[in-house]
DNA sequence: TAGATTGTTAATCGATTAACAATC
DNA sequence: TAGATTGTTAATCGATTAACAATC
């Protein structure tokens, strides 16, 4: 970590402020004010928020919407192609690959790049998806290591889902983005995300009153 | 709402008990302890979560497995059929659809229902996944009021993604899980949930150093 | 009865907001 | 200079944890 330990709330408003900044190119400069507005947070935790990381700012003016942009980009490790695997090609993991390779060509912003595929069905070995080639999952340490990937997505089903885990951990894999619908374990040193779409259903059920 | 305004962080917790309840059948009786240890919550906590709803528990004894599990599913609103509709169907709303619907089949305590597709290309008009129908966009307020759905899907491309949220909320749906990658505006009547996988996987990259 | 565990209150912790001196 | 806005400290708010009397 290039800084003491980051609160999770934090680094998670992060993106939000690229984002806007993103959105915001011809504009040369920006306020705490508007740029909380739009990102939908208060003024005084945007500061809060950047001043975690560096002094970005000009008092009396304002953030230089580029150079704060590019700041973002390093802090969140996206200045430069940031290699991805997913694990589970089945229909969710087939639709998730598409989505990140469309969004990958067509934004240059997005330098998130998927480079490999594992599946267990030897009939989806050596096929591709929007030109990624899909390996046997017995292949994923190699693979990821030559690769140099450190972030992964999980799309396996629920009992798969801890096995392919401790096997990217071991590859070397620092987060992970699950999709399984399970709780899964994981080192100190690697972030799990959970992405657990039933979870997120049941959850808006209990607002639908009848 | 059938209780005092409870607070969003519990109402995230619920549906994780739910779960372990439900992947514990042949257990009479479970401790807020071991609860909590299956769904990595503080023993505490459960028990203070459970507090805001009623007094389920006995006192040296613990929690009736089957009686706490369908309380919960009554909170939740899960006690019933629940249905739901989606809109957009490209390959991630598709893949949504395709994985919804399997759950629903197969997994007899899901009872989240897709019962509608919309999307505004008249080649999808008529087809169906799953054997969930697809209808035309223009459709969308008739539809919705008919089969009586609170809950909907977004997985529409982001500039599209307010009018239709517009749109749901005019058909009286009071819950929407959004997958477009912009910020939407909804009354204060209706729930809105983010699952923007781009955020997400941008704020993992932050975890991953050279 | 003795042991265990709930429901609840008080203490702690962490995150957000308010306020303002510094300064562009 | 006068007005505006940052970076930062202090105050507030809310959520989690600790502790324990009630009681099964």
């Amino acid at each position: 970590m290039r800084w003491k330990r980051i609160s999770d709330a934090v680094v998670r408003r992060l993106p939000l402020y690229l984002r806007v900044l993103e959105e915001a190119p011809n504009q040369e400069l920006i306020s705490s004010q508007e740029l909380g507005a739009r990102a939908g947070v208060s003024p005084a935790l945007v500061r809060k928020d950047l001043a975690w990381f560096g002094e970005f700012g000009k008092q009396g003016v304002g953030y230089e919407t580029a150079y704060l942009r590019d700041e973002l980009r390093k802090i969140l490790n996206l200045h430069k192609p940031v290699p991805m695997v997913l694990v589970g090609v089945g229909s969710l993991g087939h639709a998730l690959a598409r989505y990140n390779r469309r969004r990958f060509i067509q934004d240059p912003n997005f330098t998130l790049e998927l480079v490999a595929l594992f599946d267990k069905n030897p009939e989806l070995i050596g096929r591709e998806v929007e030109g990624i080639p899909i390996y046997p999952i017995t292949k994923l340490n190699e693979k990821t290591q030559e690769l140099g990937a450190k972030l992964a997505i999980i799309a396996v089903p629920a009992d798969a889902a801890q096995s392919v885990v401790d096997a990217l951990v071991a590859a070397g894999v620092k987060a992970i983005l699950n999709f399984a619908p399970v709780k899964l374990t994981v080192p100190d040193d690697v972030e799990l995300a959970d992405a657990d779409l039933s979870l997120e259903l049941q959850r808006l059920a209990y607002y639908v009153n009848d």
